[in-house]
DNA sequence: TGATGTTAAATGTATATACACGTATTAGTG
DNA sequence: CACTAATACGTGTATATACATTTAACATCA
């Protein structure tokens, strides 16, 4: 793959800050592609595996939907319909919430923990051969990330 | 904004590199919402606002389609379609190529140029509020980009 | 209490995307 | 030249996304 530069047939760019944004961008692209390669065959888009997560990490705590949607990576995205889907899939349980009829608990099914198990393998070698930093250089990254958002 | 944990609420990660990976998702997410901001009164999308740029950086120079598709950003997307929109707001120029009448010459208008223009400063005050980075961990990071694609 | 406002979730809708397939044109080969 | 393969672009289609609007339930306070 080589440099940005060399990936998409640009001879430079305006400045650093410039060819970071594209640089963004373009290797988003690149880990959804492969992560979608992944996924596709468990039939999950990559905001479901997600969702999935989410749910997991709740140790069986319910979670209304609107938790759901603060916690997505993708903010405009329609948690409710998203459910729908992985409801359709009987991969999550949904329950009128008791105490304020307005929210809905979701749950993650035993089927959902099963295929995020055995997706578990899978995602392990995504680490491996998608991302080719030592781990020094992943966690300076993460904190650039984080410092990046402000 | 924080933290990535913070941001999405979760209370660690597994590894560096899975926090990796949904940092890079939520961080595209970010960028991707404030510069749709920018370019949304000039009804343009990001991947369009992108293959303007391509086409200015041809210097009148045509391009075809599959050239674009080749340096567009998201691999996936359709140059095809993208430039029909592109010609319906009259920003590009199709022309039939001579010498292989499968391909289509592109061109950017002047019309195309001018919005680039009037976006310009708009683009450059994005830099400094969206990206709170120094230009030395700009660059650090445009590396550690380019070499994680490997 | 009831009028008003606020929140949670669902829905409507236009557009974008992923990916397979179709069609026309050129290249290559016996 | 005829035949096959490769290429460039367009189209079809199911799904995803962005964003506005709607509906129902709850909260507040005169």
């Amino acid at each position: 793959m080589g440099s940005l530069e060399e990936a998409i047939k640009q001879k430079e760019f305006k400045d650093p800050y410039n060819k970071l944004v594209v640089n963004l961008l373009f290797t988003h692209s690149y880990m959804v592609s492969a992560q979608n390669g992944i996924l596709k065959p468990f039939d999950l888009s990559p905001e479901q595996y997600n969702v999935l997560r989410i749910l997991r990490g709740q140790n069986g705590v319910p979670t209304t939907v609107s938790s759901i949607q603060d916690r997505m990576l993708n903010k405009m995205s329609n948690a409710s319909r998203l459910v729908d889907k992985l409801k359709a899939k009987e991969l999550v349980e949904r329950r009128e919430c008791p105490s304020d009829r307005r929210q809905v608990d979701i749950l993650i099914t035993e089927k959902g923990l099963q295929i995020l198990n055995d997706l578990h393998i899978h995602m392990e070698g995504f680490n491996n051969q998608v991302i080719n930093l030592s781990e020094e250089e992943v966690i300076l990254m993460n904190n650039l990330l984080d410092k990046l958002r402000g």
